[in-house]
DNA sequence: AATGCGACCAACCGCCAGTTG
DNA sequence: TCAACTGGCGGTTGGTCGCAT
């Protein structure tokens, strides 16, 4: 059951990993990939279970985990979501780049949940204790327990008023941002945001939106499993992404677009804004690719049209220009190990730079929406 | 210095769902 | 169709550490 078959076969070891062991692992799966866990112990030299190799991949040797305490933006994210999907940790994790499932739920139950209750917060229900103590009354704690693994998305205005009992723990009510006009958020009320994006099939889109490095199009550029992470399971197809502009010419310097300025739907965005200045805001971490930081940032709730405007962009960054720290490859296998800057002056950055800082609260909000419009998850 | 206690967290357990033969 | 296998998930355990007494 809990231990596979495998394990039954050997001696297998158990308890913590010795750091033999991680290296052992981890030049194995660096070299040849993890493929059958069961045949990784194995083909590793490890006397471990496939199980428990994939868990201390997972948990602990992945390359991009981050490490150190959790923020306080990812701790108010994580309860914004525990609140709308319950303990679904990975799913949570999901949400939260470089975070494991395990990390998010030791965190819960050792740190969470206390400070919660200590707001007078019931960390189940999210709702007042007064009020949760009173609808559990009569449960005996296992009943309450299974109602906690059973829990029902509340609705929006359970949540409205949850978060409006609770004190120092609330997100603040973000006005939502002044989008730039080239970004629209779709309503999450339309059905068409019940279809996932087309990962495998993308013949929903259309066969102009290339790659303008290779040409090639953008979801050949790289293998699915590398496409789907950096847009992230959780992105709903919109209607809007069926209108999305695919006129690519601002991708070619003859158009109007020069080495000076991007032209996009009409908006001049003057390449120079990337030249690093004191106002610049750095992004990423030292040392990780710049896909996989832009895939961290949007991985997840990023709306679809809003996602693709920005791989967009990125690619047109991408081509060929190259500012101060550097260009900034997102998409398609783009592989430039570079830094990223935001200037304070161009409005299309402005508004990325708003939503590094936004970015939580919005798209849980917008998460909650969308889920609300679903009725469950 | 010894002990107790709580916090933290890595790892295991047990179950489930999907896949395969 | 069904059993065995596998990957994945959430719950739980147990070891370690730091701090208070």
């Amino acid at each position: 059951m809990g231990r596979h078959s495998c394990c039954y076969k050997q001696k297998l070891r158990k308890g913590l990993w010795s750091p033999e062991e991680d290296e052992k692992l981890l030049k194995h799966i660096t070299k040849y990939g993890h493929g059958c866990w069961s045949s990784v112990p194995k083909l590793a030299g490890l006397q471990r279970c496939g199980k428990s190799c994939r868990l201390r991949w997972i948990n602990y040797l992945r390359p991009d985990l981050k490490r150190g305490s959790f923020s306080p933006d990812e701790e108010n994210l994580i309860i914004e979501l525990h609140a709308v999907l319950g303990n679904k940790w990975s799913q949570i994790a999901a949400q939260l780049p470089g975070r494991t499932d395990n990390e998010i739920k030791n965190l819960w139950n050792s740190c969470i949940k206390k400070k919660l209750r200590q707001r007078g917060i019931d960390p189940n229900t999210h709702k007042p204790l007064s009020e949760a103590e009173t609808s559990t009354a009569t449960a005996t704690t296992d009943d309450r327990d299974k109602a906690d693994r059973d829990l029902k998305l509340p609705s929006s205005s359970d949540r409205v008023s949850a978060s409006g009992c609770s004190t120092e723990l609330d997100l603040p009510e973000p006005p939502l941002p002044n989008l730039h006009p080239l970004i629209s958020v779709p309503d999450p009320t339309t059905p068409a945001h019940l279809d996932r994006l087309p990962l495998h099939n993308p013949g929903g889109f259309s066969s102009e939106c290339l790659n303008p490095g290779s040409h090639t199009p953008l979801w050949q550029s790289q293998n699915p499993a590398e496409f789907s992470s950096i847009l992230g399971p959780n992105l709903f197809k919109s209607n809007v992404a069926s209108n999305l502009p695919m006129d690519f010419s601002y991708l070619d310097n003859s158009s109007t677009s020069n080495s000076n300025t991007m032209e996009y739907e009409n908006a001049i965005f003057p390449w120079s804004d990337m030249v690093p200045n004191k106002d610049v805001a750095h992004i990423g971490v030292e040392g990780v690719q710049e896909d996989l930081k832009w895939s961290e940032y949007l991985n997840g709730l990023m709306p679809v049209s809003s996602v693709l405007q920005t791989q967009n962009l990125a690619l047109g960054q991408s081509q060929g220009q190259n500012h101060g720290q550097g260009q900034f490859g997102f998409c398609g296998g783009l592989k430039e190990e570079t830094q990223f800057s935001i200037s304070g002056l161009n409005p299309w950055y402005q508004y990325q730079n708003q939503q590094f800082q936004t970015n939580s609260d919005m798209y849980s909000k917008e998460f909650q929406r969308v889920s609300s419009s679903f009725g469950h998850l």
